[in-house]
DNA sequence: CGGGAAGTTCCTATGAACTTCCCGGTGCGATAGT
């Protein structure tokens, strides 16, 4: 976040979002707490150590639920005074706040933010960077409290040595930044986001703070569960960036695209961020755009890490007129005036795309975000959603749990009788864990379920894993909705994260488009630029025969998108359902005071 | 799942059509070698 401004970060005015807040009780009883001495103390700390003369509404109220010791969920857009959420009641906090944070550059620029020299509250990193002395003497600042914050990769709380020496300090807050990545990285890429529930309770079950800046409600809910949080606080900022232009170009024809794709990223207003598929498409535009004329750069993982941090900087700097990237850049970019955000491949979902395209614009001025999308696109996406822990890793794994039950094995133990490597071991007992067949104990030990046979064990986990494939197979089908979806996008994209919107936003190719044609369109069309009369309205719980229970994300035509509890997301044809009481019903409609989750 | 490079077939041309095979995104931490 931004510091040395001296004011409170407040981006929510000039990008002119929507200050609307929502106090979600998830579990929770209370809207913001009345405690004015609180506030007091609160708004003392964030003026006498960070500068910051004044606080928002919805930050000085998740503050507020941090003093209080509840576990929260806290939702706001980057660059919106997050990381202050925790910042300024950690110091009022009796012990040492652990700040999760999924990359170590992120955590360096952290905790590069913070005030220094006498006001300084104090943070170090524990990683895999340090020399052990430096790691000695980090930790020796969190013990005698001058160092207030300790940043750590969630694979750091995965050693049982830290583990304990935390315990021993026995946190007063445990935050989780960028907790998105439960959901998105630990079932696969990053098992250790699983782990960390166990992790809090190890060390002494401190409040937990989630903080995200894009989560979908099913999402949310999955940070909130997974983390085993405790009837949490949910705080959501509107999400609607009205001032980013959407829009979908279709092709048939790859190479009619690629030529579409750079001709725009010239053609634009710089500075701009163009997603590509692959790291070899990464090259490609970057080499098509650099013969143009434009400082155009690269960006993938396979890049050094010294090439890497020098894009970066060329970005930051304004010495760069577009950066070429996979997915593997923009966590932690907190740039203002990004002008367009293109994507030269359909993402793998809506949660992703929302993220990258939230990158442009942040200034308020205007931004575009445009999807370059052929149909085959979903191709690669639905490969990377099928690849999961495979059925010989969990019969192995479960068979070794098995085989010690009279003495229960750790991680590292199983990674040794197995054979198999560090993340597919936890990747495969996070799996056997949520299938109910296995449980972790308070010294990382993994026990069998009672009479539960490993060969069953192991087909419950398969089946586990099968239903996290069919939710990520239904997020590239959400993803293919959006650019096919003929009906306003702006309503669309933000019904998928579960807030109501009044179409049209005139802000999209489709409105735009709408308005062109008058009223010549279709019926069906009409419709669904201006559903006022939207048979199904955003939120109507519905119950599908089939499909079980779900929550209406919008109505497109004679189309309504459903996101089922158990089903994932779900198109119907409102044709098909017209009269079918015994296949389709609507529990409830949305009333005006209705949580729009 | 789909694209693209490399290999194979047609059967006696010097290329075109087909088949096979491999590849594709995110980062931590630890290890091996300078």
């Amino acid at each position: 976040m931004r510091t040395g401004e001296g004011a409170c970060p407040d981006a929510l005015g000039p990008a002119g979002r929507r200050e609307r807040s929502e106090v979600l009780g998830m579990g929770g009883t209370t809207g913001p707490a009345a405690g004015g001495q609180r506030a007091a103390r609160l708004r003392g700390v964030a003026a006498d150590v960070f500068g910051w003369d004044n606080l928002r509404p919805e930050q000085l109220t998740a503050m507020e639920w941090v003093l209080d010791g509840s576990d929260a969920l806290v939702v706001m857009p980057t660059g919106s005074g997050k990381s202050a959420v925790f910042q300024v009641p950690g110091l009022l906090l009796d012990g040492p706040v652990v700040v999760v944070s999924p990359l170590l550059a992120l955590q360096r620029d952290q905790i590069a933010g913070l005030p220094g020299g006498e006001r300084s509250p104090g943070a170090v990193a524990v990683n895999s960077d340090l020399a052990s002395s430096e790691e000695r003497s980090a930790w020796k600042r969190v013990s005698e409290g001058s160092a207030r914050f300790l940043y750590l990769a969630p694979e750091q709380l995965a050693k049982d040595e830290v583990v304990e020496r935390l315990a021993e300090l026995r946190p007063a807050l445990f935050v989780v930044d960028e907790a998105q990545c439960v959901s998105s990285w630990g079932h696969d890429f990053r098992p250790d986001y699983l782990r960390l529930e166990q992790a809090v309770r190890r060390v002494g079950r401190p409040p937990l703070l989630a903080l995200t800046a894009t989560a979908a409600p099913p999402v949310r809910e999955e940070i909130a569960e997974r983390l085993g949080m405790n009837r949490p606080r949910l705080l959501v900022t509107g999400f609607d960036r009205p001032n980013i232009r959407l829009e979908v170009r279709r092709f048939q024809d790859d190479n009619e695209r690629r030529h579409a794709v750079v001709e725009r990223a010239a053609a634009e207003p710089k500075p701009g961020l163009l997603y590509a598929g692959t790291r070899k498409d990464t090259e490609y535009y970057a080499r098509e755009l650099a013969s143009l004329g434009l400082a155009a750069e690269a960006y993938h993982a396979g890049l050094s890490a010294a090439e890497r941090t020098r894009v970066h900087r060329a970005f930051q700097s304004g010495g760069a007129d577009v950066i070429v990237a996979t997915s593997a850049f923009g966590m932690g970019i907190d740039k203002e005036d990004v002008r367009y955000v293109l994507h030269a491949a359909l993402p793998g979902s809506l949660d992703a795309y929302y993220q990258q395209i939230g990158r442009c614009g942040r200034d308020g001025r205007p931004a575009d975000a445009v999807l370059y999308y052929r149909p085959e696109d979903t191709g690669m996406q639905t490969f990377f959603a099928a690849r999961t822990t495979g059925r010989r890793a969990l019969t192995v794994v479960a068979d070794a749990v098995h085989d010690h039950q009279d003495d229960p094995a750790d991680l590292a133990e199983l990674r040794q009788d197995t054979g198999l490597s560090r993340p597919r071991v936890t990747a495969a007992v996070n799996l056997l864990e949520e299938a109910g067949t296995v449980a972790t104990g308070d010294e990382g030990e993994v026990r069998p379920a009672p009479d539960t046979p490993p060969g069953e064990a192991a087909e419950k986990a398969a089946r586990t894993a099968e239903a996290h494939r069919r939710t990520d197979r239904t997020r590239v089908a959400m993803a293919r909705a959006y650019a096919e979806e003929t009906g306003c996008r702006r309503y669309f994209l933000l019904g998928y994260f579960g807030e109501v919107y009044e179409p049209p936003c005139d802000n999209c190719d489709r409105c735009e488009a709408e308005d062109v044609t008058g009223t010549q369109g279709p019926a069906e069309a009409q419709r669904a630029v201006h559903p006022t009369a939207a048979r199904y309205p955003v939120g109507t719980q519905v119950r599908h025969g089939q499909w079980g229970g779900g929550t209406v994300l919008s109505e497109d035509g004679d189309r309504i998108t459903v996101l089922f509890d158990q089903a994932g997301y779900r198109t119907l044809s409102l044709e098909t359902l017209a009269g079918r009481n015994d296949l389709f019903e609507v529990v409830r409609r949305p009333g005006p005071d209705d949580d729009p989750r």
